[in-house]
Formats: C-alpha cells, sequence, structure tokens
DNA sequence: ATGCTATTTGAATAATATTCAATATTTAAT
DNA sequence: ATTAAATATTGAATATTATTCAAATAGCAT
C-alpha cells in the first residue's frame, strides 16, 4: 500500500480544494451562474485567501494541541514579526499572532503528544530572542477554525 | 444588488467546498480514482471534518481578532466544559478550548473593530461562571487556520 | 502457497464548473 | 428625472471534473 494519505492530507490541510459552487446555489436558491461570478469576484479581489479541509486532528496524529504566550527578549522588542515570521514556517504551528498584553506572540501548537510537543518546545521555542513561554494546554476543543465539535 | 456576498461567505466558512481531486492527482501524479477512494474514506472514518474557504479577514467586517483567557467561578470547575460549548455557538468565535495553565477556556473571536468587541464581551463575556477574562489582541496575524498570510 | 480483503486503476457515465452572450440592474453625471 | 456607463444576473452551450463500475493488483493471515 502507498502512502498516499499523509501526502493528501498535507495537501487539502491548506489548499487544494474549491466551493461546491452548485450545492451552494440550491442552499440560496440562486442560479449557479450568479453563485460562480461572486465566488470569483472574491477570489479575484482576495476575500477568499484559500480552500482548505479541516481534520479530525486526533487521527492524523496532531491530537495535541498547546498555546503557547511568547515574551520576548528585549532587544526584539522593535520587530516581535521577526520571531513570529519564523515560528509560522513550521507544519505544526496552526497560528501567530503578535499580539497586545502581557506577552508579545501567541502561537497555536498541534503535534500527536506531549513528547513530540517537548521535541518542538526544545528545538524550537528555545531560540535566541525568546525570554519565557507560558505553554496552555488544550485540554478540549469545542470549536476550531469556525467548526464545532 | 441581492446582498449574495454575506450569504456566500456564511456558507463558505465551515462548508459547502470539496477537494479538488483532479488538481491533487496531477499534483502527487496518481490516477484521480486512486485519491478519489482515499479522500471517500477519510471522509467516511470522520479523518476530514469538513472543507472550508479561509478569508482574509479584515475583508468582510472580521478584521479585529481577540484571543480571551478566562477564569471561570469556582462554581463551574467541576464542568468547564458548559461555559465553553455556549460560547462556541456564537458566529465571532473561532475556536474555544478548555485549557490547562492559570485559566480555564481560551476563546479565539473575530470581530469587525474594538467597539464590536467591547459589544461582545460585555453581553457574552460578562455572563455568570466567568469570573475574569484577559484580552490579548492581535496586531499582526503571520499564520491562521494553517494557512500563512 | 492459498484464499480473503483492501487498494489501485482505466474506461464509461454523471455531475459540475465555466464560458459566453443577452438582459437587467445599479451608479453617477447632467 | 434622464441618460449613459459600469456592474451584476441569468440561461444555454461547452468543458472539465467527479463518480461509478468492473477488473486487476497488492497486502495479509493462515
Amino acid at each position: 500500500m502507498k502512502d498516499t494519505r499523509s501526502d493528501l492530507v498535507r495537501l487539502i490541510k491548506s489548499g487544494y480544494c474549491a466551493p461546491r459552487i452548485a450545492g451552494i446555489a440550491k442552499r440560496l436558491r440562486q442560479p449557479a451562474t450568479t453563485i460562480h461570478y461572486n465566488i470569483k469576484q472574491m477570489e479575484r479581489e482576495k476575500v477568499i485567501r484559500t480552500y482548505k479541509a479541516v481534520f479530525d486532528y486526533k487521527k492524523i496524529d496532531e491530537g495535541f494541541c498547546t498555546y503557547v504566550l511568547i515574551s520576548l527578549a528585549p532587544e526584539e522588542y522593535a520587530d516581535p514579526e521577526r520571531i513570529a515570521k519564523e515560528l509560522a514556517k513550521f507544519e505544526e504551528v496552526e497560528s501567530v499572532d503578535v499580539i497586545t498584553g502581557g506577552w508579545e506572540i501567541i502561537v497555536k501548537i498541534r503535534t500527536e503528544n506531549i513528547e513530540a510537543y517537548y521535541g518542538f518546545m526544545r528545538t524550537v521555542l528555545t531560540r535566541r530572542g525568546i525570554a519565557k513561554t507560558t505553554s496552555l494546554n488544550s485540554m478540549r476543543q469545542l470549536k476550531s477554525e469556525f467548526v464545532e465539535f
């Protein structure tokens, strides 16, 4: 058996999907061409960024979810985006925001389990510029990516 | 002009999309029927929960993004999910998690602006059971829903 | 090796997206 | 209010894509 599944997951995690125009048209009781026109317009204007799949993350070995609050070292205050951009590159990272409040960055991370998270933490969240981290572990996810569980 | 757009946004925000099998097949250099078989399997097994659109949220009047750390009142400790579930119902809420650490719940909220957020905060985040909230405003989003900006 | 089950695949069909041209609606200027 | 220009809606025709089906192949347990 080929391992098609992980390739598939990787692709549809952030793209390779499309709107179901016929279904939308039926639901909104409008001609498919009208729906098509409006959606293409939103795509052209970049209102829609992409289409993607949402997973049951436990079933794709990303069941362990953590929010990490990051305090930067003073020398990074001038440009918190530098580190934020670096963090965004990792596939384990679902989201990265530069924030106000007691911390500079919040990152949402999905790994298989606590060991994998510990590994990520040690290799990534200990780099120069990151002064301190606070991990908030998700024990239960009621909603994610606007999708209720 | 009909207001097709907001209907459209509402629908594709959490569904009414599908994988582009032909595109995936070409990319992975595999027959479309093989891709189709594997994807249908993942759908049956509920590995894939749904397909959805990702937006440039500023362009759909959801540009103001906040993470809220919630401390529950002691009488809610036994069942933090009760309140978490309630919060998940609001369309402004992107995600809700019950967490470990200094707070019980973390919520990600998207509103048009700070006034709309204030309104949400006053009506929703002040209900019985919620003892204290800490708002972390997103000043810049580098990644969201696994999609880099 | 044998049989059994799960997966892969190509050919045929069904369904859907897209294009195009015509019509209707909105917008802005006078 | 009238007009002209730009934008949006729509049905019919076409192109593309998903899906079904049957056959072939590969994996697995005994």
